[in-house]
DNA sequence: TTGACAAGAATGAATATTCATTCTATTTTC
DNA sequence: GAAAATAGAATGAATATTCATTCTTGTCAA
């Protein structure tokens, strides 16, 4: 199982081998150009078994997007405990996004490259989805905002957010040469100073 | 006699329905879950037409992506045509793209909504066509960048162009409340900001 | 003006294929 | 040895594509 942070253990057990072959394989070709038989051949287990575990291709994409969220939100779980003013929070998540978009690629591709509601019609949306609102949250709270409209608030989310996953999406289509890391701090001092905050390092 | 007027001639051509109701279903349900039999019913021809038009159902997709990477040039030539600052004409293309996005939803959505690569495999990723290239171009020249790397290029280009394709597809999921035109003002105050472009109104 | 004829556009039933799912047999585990 | 897990061949529903036939339109001879 594509785990963010652990290392998977030895004898892997055999969702977990599904799960890995099915993310790869739906990164690679996307979901509905990936059939159950490639899966289970890419797996090396039977068919029965990618059913007996998830009932099916929509299940195994299913589970994939709840593992892959709750991985995004315990990596956000880490970063507020470990840092304390919001901007900094934010920069931290950033951070570890663009880390994780070189060494675990298909995880973060299966996160920001994909169209889930194209064949999990009955998830939310992505951005409405639990590690999404909380950086939302975490965005409100690193910009003075006292008098920010809703619509100000989206604007400084679009702007954080969108050019972040632009980035991404970029590297991962192989138009950005290097790693994002490189670009944090450029892009940092763009965002803070459109956005008027004034970070006290 | 009096007689009836005949029926409004000049029906719409045959290629023109296919395209209309392809379009509407892909952004609807996504190009997967449609099938050629949709589309026919849809669009109210025979199977046999789709064939004889577009040659099939990725024909058809092919044909409207051309279509509308077309007709976004064409937007882009009239903003150069009648604006001149480049960072002018940049707000000017994100005008016309938020208008667009009330007006047209269809064919935003078609554009900044969709994977293509996911049945297109064989077109070059949408943001290296003809439309995006020349706007890249554009924003790099609206900005002071004579000493700027080709990794600040692409940081500014992700800002402006990730902002917006995230405003826009907020929007389109409904998740905007307010046409995205009344965020204009503000959005480009922060992007200019964050660039340091100067304006001289 | 009329009717015969040709060219090519449109039709949609029939076909071929793909692929998710089911089901029974087999193996493993405790 | 019972229960759970795995295997993969068989099934059939969904769907892309083909193609023989019908319809439409334009041309030309009588």
């Amino acid at each position: 199982m594509p785990y963010l942070k652990r290392q998977a253990s030895c004898p892997e057990p055999i969702d977990c081998k599904i799960l890995t072959a099915a993310l790869n394989l739906f990164v690679k070709s996307g979901y509905h150009n990936v059939s159950i038989h490639k899966i289970q051949e890419e797996a090396d287990v039977s068919i029965g078994s990618i059913y007996r575990h998830f009932n099916g291709k929509e299940g195994v994409a299913q589970a994939l997007y709840k593992h892959i969220l709750n991985e995004l939100d315990e990596l956000i779980d880490d970063v507020i405990a470990n840092t304390q003013a919001p901007a900094k929070q934010i920069e931290e998540i950033i951070k570890q996004l663009f880390e994780h978009t070189e060494t675990h690629p298909e995880i973060i591709s299966y996160i920001f490259h994909t169209k889930h509601v194209e064949f999990l019609p009955n998830e939310p949306l992505m951005f409405d989805a639990e590690p999404f609102t909380r950086i939302k949250n975490i965005i409100k709270l690193s910009i003075d905002s006292n008098k920010a409209s809703e619509m100000e608030l989206q604007i400084n989310n679009s702007l954080i957010m969108g050019s972040v996953t632009k980035l991404i999406q970029l590297r991962l289509d192989g138009l950005a040469k290097k790693p994002l890391v490189e670009s944090l701090d450029i892009l940092l001092e763009k965002l803070w100073q459109g956005l008027g905050v004034d970070l006290e390092t």
